[in-house]
DNA sequence: TTGAAATATTACCCTTTGGTAATAAAGTAA
DNA sequence: TTACTTTATTACCAAAGGGTAATATTTCAA
């Protein structure tokens, strides 16, 4: 049983409520591709361009993706690997029980 | 590129939801040693009563720890192994950026 | 400069969530 | 039964978070 400092708990709590939105899964996963415009991600997942920016930087300011100007446009990537493990095992994950 | 339906996706959302509470994490890691009553967790984990059996209920809904009665106590166990491996990745996390 | 396209931000509403005190429920012993 | 212990639930408040429309900013081209 490892020694976990509060400080620790807080990053990876931050980190996992980063993580616990659909929406910003769908990007993420979209970026598994490769670096995506914001106008490619907003027609990909299906959200609005104002939301599309606002979860972007969410992601940005987590440290798991980071954007590079091009133009007009912005490309966002995945510049945090370990969200690729992180994904694949919670794909595994359970099935919430239902009310008992 | 895996495809990845929404049912899939809401299911992470919700695995991560789960664990983007401090106290929560606090809770998990105090169970890696093995089953522990709602009061050891509580004194342990240094959380009001009420507070704890909240976050229990969380947990158990999400299906990552499962109770057990002994009289008048019950005994919380990790349910989910896949737990200590997502927990495990996210200590390597990233730190977050500041607003820029 | 003006205009157009892409992205970011703001203001607002609404829902969700965590913390707490008080109360209820469940189990056991006498 | 009553008394006691442990755990769960409820009601309430305050804070945080997501969605959206409108607006602002950035960048480049003409």
């Amino acid at each position: 049983m490892p020694k976990i400092d509060q400080r620790q708990l807080n990053r990876m709590a931050t980190l996992f409520a980063t993580l616990s939105d659909p929406a910003r899964l769908r990007i993420l996963n979209s970026l598994r591709g490769g670096p995506r415009s914001v106008s490619e991600i907003h027609r990909t997942c299906r959200l609005k361009q104002a939301n599309t920016s606002k979860h972007l930087r969410v992601l940005r300011e987590a440290g798991l993706v980071s954007p590079q100007r091009a133009g007009t446009t912005v490309h966002y990537t995945i510049s945090e690997p370990l969200i690729f493990g992180l994904c694949d095992l919670a794909c595994g994950g359970p099935k919430p029980k239902g009310h008992s």
